[in-house]
DNA sequence: TTGTATTTAATGTAATTACATTTAATTTTG
DNA sequence: CAAAATTAAATGTAATTACATTAAATACAA
């Protein structure tokens, strides 16, 4: 089922195009479907991105823009992203003390105990790819790395 | 620089998972470009998806659900999107006449005029990605494909 | 020091997207 | 045939995103 068949495109005027099809559409391809599996925790893929983000910090609390930094999705804006975290308590949001610009956030245990949870629902949904052999995961990687330069 | 690096990221669970986040990383960034190409042009990436998915037709009308068959992103609303269109005098909407539940859907010459002007500028920026060699164009592609199974 | 520039985050807003519902037409079933 | 089910598209709406602007704090330069 190549993205041909799947888009119902007969020819693309050049290899390097339909790799920028393709690659477009497997992103949202999985993306959608980590939405699918977020839905019912009431989380979307970037307040999960930026809560796991933050588990990453192991404590120490981040900066609004060390956290787009980090982020899949970098056009999203993480103000907002953060007030729906703090809203549902699974974040802190602070005054920086050093700074007085910038605003330190800071993962919360409730926030800990969701991911914990997440994580198990993730491993599940992962062995999806497990058609795929390590050598082939390796070089997807590579080539997508490589594709962006 | 790979995905690692790109996100700050030091390590990831898996294969598995580095991919995943890599495939919705590339795609963003990807689509992000393209967005910018396309902004001067008062389009969207779902509309000149849309756009493009007609010129295909070579003037055969098209109903909304085979638009969204075809789509790169099939949660857009390709109701509206056509609307966004039939406003901007780049398609003709009119009723099926032979189910009159569906709409044809037609490319107009100011349309596919816009396109041909965007082929040029897309044919520049492909260019991007002349780094990459053939095989690994083809690499990529083919296991974008294995990777959704 | 003081005014200017830059940085950081928040906010206003318009557009887009997600999701459910509605409307109208067709198909299926009894 | 008539009622029920299904299909196609549009629409209402709430949430999200994109984009520009604002506000506040800090850095820099004269």
């Amino acid at each position: 089922m190549g993205i041909s068949h799947e888009l119902q495109q007969s020819t693309f005027a050049s290899e390097e195009a339909k790799a920028i099809v393709n690659v477009i559409f497997t992103g949202n391809w999985v993306a959608y479907q980590q939405q699918e599996l977020l839905k019912p925790y009431d989380l979307t893929m970037q307040q999960y991105n930026v809560l796991r983000i933050l588990r990453g910090q192991n404590g120490k609390p981040m900066t609004v823009l060390a956290i787009i930094e980090r982020m899949m999705d970098r056009t999203s804006n993480a103000s907002r992203l953060v007030d729906k975290l703090v809203e549902k308590k699974w974040v802190l949001r602070r005054e920086c003390p050093i700074d007085r610009r910038a605003v330190d956030v800071l993962i919360l245990p409730e926030g800990l105990a969701l991911l914990q949870q997440l994580d198990e629902v993730q491993n599940q949904w992962v062995k999806r790819f497990n058609h795929m052999s390590q050598e082939d995961l390796i070089k997807l990687n590579e080539l997508l790395d490589h594709f962006r330069n």
